[in-house]
DNA sequence: GAAGGTTGGTATTGAATCCGAACCCAGTCA
DNA sequence: TGACTGGGTTCGGATTCAATACCAACCTTC
């Protein structure tokens, strides 16, 4: 199978991935979490070639996932910011941030704390049933074809 | 920054995309959540060459997220199953599956379901905070450094 | 006991892709 | 005028992909 087919696959999953299953793309997704929206900025956060950030940003834009707007005229500037769909890859991102956190964070505790700012807490991502609100974990999954 | 550099970056989305972040890495775990488990079921599921299924697998283990383990002698066949740490991944597929579900399902509905067995529905994942078990968005999160 | 099949891989190799360095450009500042 | 800044584009070499072929145990069948 070629990497550009993926998204006519039947699968979630694939159609994802063909859109943020690339190597920087996360990256570039995070910081705009983070906050970032200026290509200099992604740039040097990230430590990457320019045209890399360049084309990334593209696929984004052209994908829904963010948008390219002016925020200045004379010279024009633009940022990038996330749109709905991309705000909708907020659990994307956490999931794997408290993954990371799990597994690699060594003992100096997570790079990043998370706040939620309606209850005041540092917090971690948990993953519950939209029906009984009870916490998901993979064994109480059962899987079939829609 | 080269790519084998992020798993040293003070970042869990760094550290985990060095693990996960690959084209085929995410696919290939989809299976292990839907119960793929032998080589050539891997293969013929993704319809991409051995080199880099047998590749991807070795990182995998070499990572700790699958483990191989024989399931016959004579001759001795190997299967790859998920550890805890890959286990812990589920909610990252799971936000991912949803993702895709949202933005990509198309007329036909979302291809596959899920059904949490304790209670009995349909189910999509929501994230919620580990404190006050709200669900949270991604304006609801402030971020500081650990 | 030779032929062929099954499972689970390695080796090789041309093609596609990635990436970094360098260049480009419009506008502004000194 | 000349330099600088933000935001890219171009290009060639290094890396990675994926297809094909091959290998290695073992089993089955004739």
């Amino acid at each position: 199978m070629k990497w550009n087919a993926l998204s006519q696959e039947p699968c979630s999953v694939a159609r994802s991935v063909a859109v943020i299953g690339d190597r920087w793309t996360l990256m570039l997704l995070r910081d705009c979490f983070l906050g970032v929206r200026r290509f200099e900025d992604f740039e040097r956060r990230l430590g990457i070639s320019r045209s890399i950030v360049a084309e990334r940003l593209k696929r984004l834009v052209e994908a829904g996932v963010l948008r390219r707007e002016a925020y200045q005229d004379r010279p024009v500037r633009h940022e990038y910011r996330l749109t709905d769909k991309g705000l909708a890859l907020h659990p994307v991102i956490m999931a794997v941030v408290h993954w990371g956190d799990q597994y690699y964070a060594g003992e100096a505790g997570p790079p990043l704390l998370h706040r939620h700012k309606a209850c005041g807490c540092d917090f971690t991502p948990v993953m519950t049933c939209s029906e009984c609100a009870a916490p998901i974990a993979a064994r109480d999954v059962e899987v079939r074809p829609g």
